[in-house]
DNA sequence: TGACAAATGCGTAAATTTTACACATAATAT
DNA sequence: ATATTATGTGTAAAATTTACGCATTTGTCA
């Protein structure tokens, strides 16, 4: 590096995003398609560059938004990334959050200028990622494992009420193993996570089965 | 913002420490006090610049040891601060770590190129800080009282054996507020933050104590 | 149609963890 | 001597977590 390029210039900002859904018992992640070098043609995580007028969870919505039209996605922060070469042009940090939505309840741009495709992939058939993504979406699994048990952050993955078979099904998706079904009713209810409303879904052709939302007040144990 | 400096360039990454001990039972943070502008001659947590060639933590060791003179120092990542004008020169992030040392063992060093004074200060008594280190410092402090609980993170301001009286001493300071003295060795060793090494301190003229050391294996909760 | 399986719900007993608190002993202070 | 402080151990009650039994409604199929 020259003076016109010392240690601490030519530095950027990534934020960057593992949104999560899961559609018919299937635990996926959404996936952008680059439509530039570097890693032209590489499936990646949604992000990009945080201006110098946004914190880094407005950059990350705007960001959201150019590239695959979301908009109002819930991001939690989970990790930074800062290895020096985890990009290849210049000196990029990450800063990398982690969301969970219905992808029945949006469309997906399928191009924009700095892609060319966009779609939701089951966890288990991720192909490789580029820049350090297959890394930071590892990370962030096993991030949304633990954050299930202390927060709402699967919200958004339901209408205002649910029934318990259906949120237990995304549990069950998403941790990849078995659970309790009568134990997760009581600790989420008894944790705030959940709460009953009163009603009952009377579904054609099937048992009756209690309506739940998300509860109003939890105490997250979480910073 | 013309062409020449477009949204996303000059921006840089500060990584700040707030660096704690327990001194004869008081709880105290490390500050350093600047020589130039900005903030010249007001107080701010340990920190600087992350140069291009290092990772967040490398950085910090690097500021850590330069502007205190401290090696050797375990750091904690706790939080992003990313307000777009938190520094006022250059948009800079900050990328926050904690620590905790035993102020006896070091020597601060009192001058360098960037800081004419470092002292530790007594947490109620915290002067105006620079840049946004007073918001930093309040978070860092919650930060901390967490995780004594659930990582040997106060493992440097102990020798490698000491009584649990010394340890309650610390945590009380920490969290000021009493807590059960047994039922706070029993949490500590049942959850293998601390272990009994079977050894009895004697001390003259003092009744004597069991030694502990922290654990060898932790299962850290957190990410 | 009758039997069985699946989906939904409720409840309880055992195990574990957390909380509150009693008390014993050694050293010091008065 | 007596009281006070510093250290240690233990136990019982309360709360939480885990394991699991069982009832009801609906669908499936022999």
């Amino acid at each position: 590096m020259n003076k016109e390029n010392p240690l601490y210039k030519n530095q950027g900002i990534h934020v960057i995003t593992a949104l999560f859904t899961v559609e018919e018992g299937k635990f996926k992640v959404l996936l952008i398609k680059r439509k530039n070098e570097p890693f032209k043609d590489k499936w990646i995580l949604v992000g990009g560059a945080c201006y110098n007028n946004e914190d880094t969870e407005s950059a990350m919505k705007r960001e959201m938004l150019e590239k695959t039209g979301l908009k109002n996605i819930n991001l939690e922060f989970f990790k930074v990334f800062s290895k020096p070469n985890r990009s290849p042009l210049m000196r990029m940090i990450a800063i990398a959050y982690i969301g969970v939505i219905d992808c029945k309840k949006v469309k997906l741009l399928k191009e924009t200028t700095k892609t060319k495709d966009a779609d939701w992939f089951l966890i288990d058939r991720i192909p490789e990622l580029g820049y350090d993504h297959s890394e930071i979406l590892k990370q962030a699994i096993e991030f949304l494992k633990v954050k299930i048990f202390n927060s709402q952050i699967l919200k958004n993955l339901f209408p205002k009420k649910f029934t318990l078979p259906q949120l237990y099904g995304a549990y069950k998706s998403i941790l990849n193993r078995d659970i309790d079904r009568r134990n997760f009713r009581k600790k989420l209810i008894s944790d705030g996570i959940i709460q009953d409303t009163g009603e009952i879904l009377n579904q054609e052709g099937k048992k009756s089965a209690k309506l739940y939302s998300f509860g109003k007040s939890l105490k997250d144990i979480n910073f």
